[in-house]
DNA sequence: CAGCCGTCAGGGAGCGCTCCCTCACCCTTT
DNA sequence: AAAGGGTGAGGGAGCGCTCCCTGACGGCTG
């Protein structure tokens, strides 16, 4: 299975190699008619450029590392984040020609690999998806000189990144739920290392500050589990609870559960709200209400964001809208 | 950023180049002390050897692509499937070095830039994911003549592919309903053209033939959507129905929520039991019965039966089985 | 002690491509 | 008509690495 070479093809085609590479990349400098036999070789030949080859000298390699740092049984890798982001990126990507090497950095082993496979020149640039806030990665990555953009806020204050307003959307949750007419508003937070698990407890406090409440808090993790967990304990703490923001939906779906459990009815007498309005938020019984942040829309600007860097652009970081979406649950 | 190369190093070490490279790609055949200088360079120095440069006189890249071919609403898209998928995939090559190419192919134009991304020379061998049975991909790869292994069967019948014993499973699930005393068993099912659904609806069928009973079918195309709907239509048809045996999960929990609307209680009035056995199954209400078929032992095994191929590895197909796990719905 | 063989370091060709440079040719301009 | 300029093709170096081959050296054998 031997492949041909652009000296095959030139050597087919009457001409030098020179030419056949300028009509590969389309350069226009070439005079039709060459255009033509040298296109008519390489069809006939079934010519594909050897990457190998082509990025030795060019120093680009159109691929992009998608680097995913996360714990075995972590956060991201739950899916609606994980494929959502995945997907969109891939898509992005793939529509101005660039590859995707995805690599799940669940240990530390495997982080070090990926130190040195961005050093090995594999990749133009790299996005990361480091969500805890502890991780070294996004600073490793920084020194390395290679372009990087974050799909969210990190320790390592010089690498770009794309952030939801988190405590805005935690806020317009709050507000919304006050609106309803409700008196005890408790909150299930995400794991207290993440940045946006800190922002959208944050915005949940200071709106009930403003109006004179007291926050009522369980500690969760992101998953589904600790949502009902967390619920449990909520009802136990205090009975009275009559409304409820998880700060993610997977939370908010194992509080629904838990109230079901309980004999509470939703919305009457709790009310639910979620954060990130996965697609999954539709289907519960009752739907959820949620503020949508649009992992989606946060996936394609980083990409964006990272395409920008590796053209030279500026390193400054992407805030994004939310907005809520109001469903059964509320 | 320029990096250093093997030349460099063997300057430092005060050693030839082909030294080194002994040295770095771990040969037995160097004397200890000039293993040890050149290690100290290259610590040193901070070198990595330059990939390109190293693949295009090797041949080999250590990358696979995983191509998942699926228009853009589609099947393989849904979250389970996809993340499940991917992230034991990317975890298994990672465990045997090698990386990660995420190829999704969504239009007739992707595909055709996989074919020449693939023929580019860039990976291995290519893992494919591609449901639907009219798919011209996998008889294109094959005929490439680089190691293809398919997630799933395809119509491609050269291509080496693992599966499940799907009919086996809704049998399992056919039988289980059966000894729970319910008469008249519906099915939903999957999107036709795919071996999967196909090979579900024939199990049904068989298993209902076997015991004297008449088939129930909706049609479905594996979204929750579509699951909502086909119970909607049996409901219709058939009201007096006890028992349904939806092809996927996702569907089943479509079911439900229709069930629930139309004030059904489950199990009591009507049993379902889905396929797959997602994550989600586990969490909605009540808990879903599901034919467990794990598919992250699915993947695995494709990833072992790809990594065989490109050592040159026998060409057949590997068979999965799998089992009931009953919970709240039945 | 001469000759042989085995071991291991170094030299260098070449993988397939790009891109700089040279040079041929033709069209303008004076 | 000669010189100048512009256009576009060809030649060839070199990207960083591997791997074949050569040859030096030391230890054996006869």
């Amino acid at each position: 299975m031997k492949r041909p070479t652009l000296e095959v093809v030139a050597a087919r085609a009457g001409v030098s190699k020179s030419s056949v590479s300028r009509v590969v990349n389309g350069e226009t400098t070439v005079a039709p008619e060459i255009r033509d036999v040298v296109m008519r070789a390489v069809r006939e030949l079934g010519y594909v450029p050897n990457a190998a080859a082509r990025n030795l000298v060019t120093r680009r390699t159109d691929a992009v590392a998608v680097v995913v740092s996360d714990p075995p049984k972590g956060v991201v890798s739950d899916d609606p984040l994980f494929s959502t982001v995945v997907r969109t990126v891939s898509r992005e990507l793939e529509a101005v020609g660039r590859r995707v090497v995805l690599i799940l950095a669940e240990s530390d082993e495997s982080r070090a690999r990926v130190e040195r496979y961005v050093a090995g020149g594999h990749v133009d640039g790299v996005m990361l998806v480091a969500l805890h806030g502890a991780d070294p990665l996004p600073a490793a990555l920084a020194r390395m000189g290679l372009p990087v953009a974050s799909f969210n806020r990190t320790a390592a204050t010089d690498v770009p990144y794309v952030a939801l307003d988190n405590a805005g959307g935690a806020e317009l949750a709050v507000r919304h739920l006050l609106e309803r007419g409700r008196r005890r508003i408790a909150t299930i937070t995400g794991p207290l290392d993440l940045y946006e698990a800190r922002e959208r407890l944050e915005g949940y406090r200071a709106t009930l500050r403003d109006t004179g409440r007291r926050s009522i808090v369980a500690l969760g993790d992101f998953t589904r589990v600790s949502g009902a967990e967390g619920m449990r304990q909520l009802l136990e703490d205090d009975p009275d609870v009559d409304a409820v923001f998880a700060a993610n939906d997977l939370m908010a779906i194992g509080a629904l559960r838990t109230l079901h459990q309980a004999g509470r009815r939703v919305p009457e007498d709790v009310a639910v709200v979620g954060f990130d309005d996965i697609e999954a938020a539709a289907y519960t019984t009752p739907a959820l209400t949620s503020v949508r942040s649009s992992m989606a829309d946060q996936a394609t600007a980083t990409v964006r964001l990272l395409l920008a860097l590796i053209e030279g652009g500026p390193r400054k970081p992407v805030i994004m809208p939310n907005e809520l979406v109001v469903r059964e649950s509320s």
